[in-house]
DNA sequence: GTCGTATATACGATCAAGCATATATAATTC
DNA sequence: GAATTATATATGCTTGATCGTATATACGAC
């Protein structure tokens, strides 16, 4: 990854796309749907939001099907998995999140994720 | 300290801020001046972006005679340290940091802290 | 091929954050 | 007191990021 740490701050910097990497960084792998549940806001605004932490290559994604999965990046530089676990670690504490981790262990009918690649 | 991950790296998310982050976690403690030298900006700007890291929590002031001395502020929660301590581990790698500390090291008639409180 | 589901992108509007200049406040020295 | 240095704040402008809506693309089932 060659991303600066300025531009790693700067994909960090919104809520929504804090929620999907508090998520992402839980569950391994979602989908987009799943998220998009979780979170509970329109899918454009998920699917534009998951864009940038890809562009950032914080993210990697995989075509599964009819669903698109995400995960964060294995192959981020030392200090930047630091950032993402410390942030990670502030934001489970904080109620705003907690919601989003509960809503989606009660959704319905979530995609199997076989985990062939 | 009470601020938020989402606070503590919008705080972060400007060029100038990590550029005044770095250089305080290096030496310790600076005076404006000494921030203003090192980093080759305009007395106002540098003024204004330690204000909006004071207001976070994430920089304490005080005041010695005409100068006012910044440091990083020692009562932050360990996750917003240890985001910081990555952040300026990998800003340490990046060329356009390393800039500013060159400067600093040349600057003529540095004023010399008394570190009494 | 059509239909339905999943996801991505384009567009125009709105809003927040940064900027430089100018000015205000505070301490020191005379 | 006035003058100088150090620092902070106010103002008006501009840029960039996010938003919701609408639309496009991709896949699977039929």
């Amino acid at each position: 990854m060659t991303i600066s740490v300025q531009l790693l701050i700067q994909a960090l910097n919104d809520a929504t796309r804090l929620r999907c990497l508090q998520l992402l960084q839980r569950e391994g792998e979602m989908c987009v749907c799943e998220i998009t549940y979780a979170l509970d806001v329109i899918q454009p605004k998920v699917s534009r939001h998951l864009a940038i932490l890809k562009e950032n290559e914080i993210v990697i994604d995989r075509r599964n099907g009819q669903w698109i999965y995400y995960k964060l990046n294995p192959a981020m530089p030392d200090w930047a998995s630091k950032i993402l676990a410390a942030a990670c670690d502030g934001i489970s504490r904080e109620p705003q999140f907690k919601t989003d981790r509960t809503r989606l262990d009660k959704m319905p009918n979530r995609p199997v994720n076989s985990h062939c690649a």
